[in-house]
DNA sequence: CTTGAATTTAACTGATAGGTTATTTAACTA
DNA sequence: TAGTTAAATAACCTATCAGTTAAATTCAAG
């Protein structure tokens, strides 16, 4: 499983989007993470951990805490998939070529 | 499932991201999409439905063919979550705030 | 109206995900 | 050394996922 693979199917639990949502006001430890959410600290911690190994954060430990950061460099790397496709979805380009797929010049073989 | 929840579960496949990369090449039937795939028809014919539950695609009957094409919305609001962290972890406003983080002007509570 | 081609649906299988409770580990504190 | 607190791990359950092969659908063409 590639990083992109993992990055991706972290983002894809709303808990996980929201605990990333919560890093990027600031750090916190697993224990501040968790308070607002229904369900139990075990999940909590597998959430954190899936976070970890996809490279979305990074963990340090200060005492019996451990405390969660946001990690850029991960984030970035999910970003950058999509930014390289960016140019075919937006803009007149993407839709010329769009255009013109649809509307081939001859009826040609296809 | 919301349809952030989707779209990111449909890019967590390196199977789908690849038939998105075809996809970025111009639209193609599933047939075409299939070929290069080592997976059974069935089991691309899932990942285009995937796909396009999660708006990433969208699909048009020619007859008994399928068209795929790249949906610009959909791939649009998949990138919006990320653009909105971006902030957090490019540049120098992530760096100061990390650096505020971890040494705190007064060691108060924590 | 039968045949053939493109594609989906059905039924099944093994692996993975996300949750639970109970137990364990590790560090602080009296 | 206990006892307490923060967090992870173990064992388990159920649902979903990605793949398979076989059957059904849909449309085009004789």
């Amino acid at each position: 499983m590639n990083s992109l693979d993992t990055a991706y199917a972290a983002l894809a639990d709303p808990t996980r989007r929201a605990i990333l949502s919560r890093l990027a006001l600031g750090q916190a430890t697993v224990g501040e993470i968790a308070e607002p959410f229904p369900i139990s600290g075990p999940a909590i911690s597998r959430h954190l951990k899936v976070l970890e190994e996809a490279r979305l954060v990074t963990r340090t430990r200060r005492g019996q805490s451990h405390v969660l950061r946001l990690n850029p460099e991960g984030l970035r790397s999910a970003q950058e998939w999509l930014d390289h496709y960016r140019a075919f979805w937006t803009g007149a380009l993407d839709r010329l070529a769009d255009h013109l797929e649809r509307n081939p010049h001859k009826p040609g073989k296809e």
